[in-house]
RNA sequence: GGGGGCGUGGCAGAGCGGUUUAAUGCACCAGACUGUAAAUCUGGCGGGCUUGCCCUUCGGUGGUUCGAAUCCAUCCGCCCCCA
């Protein structure tokens, strides 16, 4: 059996970074470049599995800090794993807390040692260290499990990403120490994956892929992007930091993205990207199609019988006209929450297998141009 | 017939002599959202343009006052209680 989180580079480019492979997984294979969507509490909001399956979701996230709030991992370890407690049985990958670090920054307090959060639902204190994350993250048992790391803002000092990215690399080393603790069920069920930070600091994150490189991981995920950084300083990152990357390891850009952000960080050489953008932009109304994104609540869309998008054949399309999404979000009817949402994934996860088609076609940067032209061609 | 109350922006509802184009909520019009404390948040919401100012608004009309959504009179409309 191969390692899990073992990736098999397929087809690489040559017109630029981008490739085709596969990331392998206790629970099956995952062809890449792949877009995982976001159920940060083991369920993406308003979508049963059913309907993701059919949407050719491959792999979806999950949060531990979350799951170890609620329900808490013994009911999770009980259940016999997040994939029985929530009926996934396609591959999974938890994240490990650190992106807490940065968006509960106000009810957070770091150390060396860990950091200690105040529960979002009571306020009760909790302490995540490296070990600690990594437990709970055996315990939850998906397939991919990441570092626990500081995911630091976009307008960190030098210094501060400095302080940060080297905290970020011991705390990597213990990860990789309390993953390897024991030859267990774990160690070979699971992968770990590093994560490199050093913000929008080109020699910082030179360092931090050859400080992760030398702990060793299965995979390297790029964090503490789309923070609120230009489109400039992330492209100029995965610059100088993807190239860096040994080619037999999955490259998996944590946080990313639109649509838009899926084109050009796959033509930069990435593999792997998670972001919650179709679910909560879903649920906020907004849906993205091959003629952009548009906002249903809108009065245009008021008696507009068409379909969200006529390139489209998600459930949405097909049952649904805009004219009625727009009543159901106006009259708050909870429907609208999961077909706009559903419509969005199966969005992103189309656009993706074009993505891979056009690879494996060769004629990847031919097919960027058409969808960008049809994708601004609204205004 | 007698007594009392009320009429405020699309709706509900504050304000009860000057800081009032008039709180707040809803509705409406937009925008944002990128490892989810998000079915959330932000802005706008009388008219005009030279974008700072001008004009117009609190049922109607007429008064009092330097000044009225706020006080008085009257008309119109609505509600409640007693007969």
């Amino acid at each position: 059996m191969l390692k899990c989180g073992f990736y098999q580079l397929i087809k690489k480019s040559s017109e630029c970074r981008a490739r085709v492979g596969r990331v392998y997984t206790t629970r099956g294979v995952v062809d890449t470049p792949v877009f995982m969507p976001v159920g940060t509490r083991g369920t993406l909001k308003g979508i049963a599995n059913e309907f993701l399956r059919n949407s050719d979701v491959q792999i979806v996230l999950a949060n531990s800090y979350h799951l170890y709030l609620q329900p808490g991992v013994e009911i999770i370890k009980k259940a016999g794993g997040i994939q029985k407690f929530n009926s996934w049985n396609r591959p999974m990958l938890t994240d490990s807390g650190g992106f807490q670090v940065f968006s509960l920054s106000d009810t957070r307090k770091i150390s060396e040692k860990g950091v200690e959060f105040k529960s979002y639902i009571d306020g009760s204190k909790h302490f995540f260290s490296p070990e600690k994350s990594i437990q709970v993250q055996k315990d939850i048992g998906a397939d991919i499990i990441m570092c626990f790391d500081e995911c630091i803002p976009y307008t960190s000092s030098y210094e501060y990403a400095k302080k940060s990215t080297e905290l970020s690399f011991r705390w990597a080393k213990r990860c990789k120490e309390e993953f390897c603790k024991e030859e267990d069920f774990h160690t070979t069920r699971q992968s770990l994956f590093g994560i490199i930070q050093g913000s929008i600091y080109n020699d910082l994150r030179i360092k931090s892929v050859y400080e992760m490189l030398n702990i060793g991981f299965t995979g390297y995920a790029i964090g503490g992007l789309s923070v609120g950084e230009s489109k400039e300083e992330m492209r100029s990152v995965l610059e100088s930091v993807v190239p860096i990357i040994p080619n037999d390891k999955a490259k998996y850009l944590m946080g990313v993205g639109m649509p838009e952000d899926l084109w050009e960080c796959v033509e930069l050489g990435i593999d792997m990207f998670d972001c919650v953008v179709p679910t909560r932009n879903g649920r906020n109304g907004q849906a993205f199609t091959s003629f952009g994104k548009i906002n249903i609540k809108n009065s245009e869309f008021k008696d507009d019988f068409s379909s969200l998008d006529s390139d489209c054949c998600c459930p949405t399309c097909r049952g649904y006209s805009k004219a009625y999404l727009n009543h159901l979000v106006r009259s708050k009817e909870s429907l609208y929450l999961s077909l706009l949402s559903l419509h969005n994934i199966y969005f992103m996860i189309h656009l993706m297998g074009r993505i891979r088609e056009s690879l494996e076609m060769g004629s990847f940067l031919k097919s960027k141009k058409e969808f960008f032209e049809k994708y601004y061609s609204r205004n």
